[in-house]
DNA sequence: GTTCACATGTAACAGGTTACATGATTGG
DNA sequence: CCAATCATGTAACCTGTTACATGTGAAC
């Protein structure tokens, strides 16, 4: 997926700017789908008025840029209708936090534990804001996407809290070479 | 992550070919970290090569392209353990299918049900997966990646499973308009 | 008085993917 | 006989990020 379709995706549920799209996949309830810096937001906003998907309307404010309001058109709704209609890509989990403990009886201890506290504090962060945001929101299919979210974040936490000493209790044992 | 440092990370556990790499990356225990095409994976490796980082060792079989077996040197061993020093980003989870589901009730109930299913058999094919390379693989630092994975993986078939009428009996509440 | 939130935008750059090009061998 | 697996590599392209540029008003 991309920017563009990220943006009509937002839009959809109501009007907005730039800068209020960047805060809801950054922090709202889009966040589980994609992340879009100001460079690739604005630009798309643009394409997309020219394309016609989008309304664009300005409020002229003075020693301010203009606010650009920006509204789903008719054919922006069937865009992306067409868009969701390719069927959905396979999802993307990285983790670089995974991809560091399999390095951790090469690291020293200290670094490795402060990994896991951090790991557990953003997997918490990000617990609580779906939590508020699934009570705040009523649209019952963003409460079944949050709650997918929650449910992932519920297993990671019971999960790492449950077998953090498996890689904290480095070279106690006698490593294996290679071999998958 | 680049591709140069899982490049890196993969033949730490021991030696392999391009073409080894990207299966390693992509079916492998190395799946959860990032996706990479034989146009990312060679260039790198060359480079790599260039700067010392991993050693090339050429096999030449007539009629065949000239088979390329690295190894990771000292110096590249330190490069990886300086670019894991880094401490590592957020992880990044992306879904479509949860975008998807956002716009369930403007699809027609076959689509959604349908997505539903592809998702589910999605998951199991990987739990499936995860499943055999953890009791494969005896490394107890990967069998904790693994495991996490295995995590995630349950809980999102359990609450697919549980939760799917949610977004599957469309329209029979009124929706709300917007509102974050 | 400084930092944060608001608000828009561009240009250089990085990093990657896709498609192409080539070809042997093995299994169904 | 066709498809898949093994095996390497390039070049055009796409998409997005980072850093820059600019400025107000409110809160602390």
């Amino acid at each position: 997926m991309n920017v563009r379709t990220l943006c009509l995706g937002i839009l959809w549920f109501g009007d907005a700017t730039g800068y209020e799209i960047k805060k809801l996949a950054s922090e709202g309830r889009f966040s589980h789908f994609i992340e879009a810096s100001f460079g690739s937001i604005y630009p798309s906003l643009n394409r997309l008025t020219e394309e016609g998907l989008v309304a664009r309307r300005e409020i002229a404010e003075p020693g301010k840029p203009t606010r650009k309001i920006y509204a789903i058109t008719e054919k922006g709704r069937s865009a992306l209708m067409e868009a969701l209609g390719e069927g959905p890509k396979q999802d993307v989990f990285k983790s670089e936090f995974l991809f560091l403990c399999l390095y951790a009886d090469h690291v020293d201890r200290a670094t490795v534990s402060g990994a896991i506290d951090n790991q557990i504090a953003q997997i918490s962060t990000g617990h609580e804001r779906l939590l508020e945001a699934h009570a705040k929101c009523e649209h019952s299919h963003s409460q079944f996407a949050i709650g997918y979210g929650i449910a992932l974040h519920d297993a990671a936490l019971t999960y790492l809290e449950g077998n953090r000493h498996m890689i904290e209790q480095c070279a106690d044992a006698p490593r294996l070479s290679a071999a998958e």
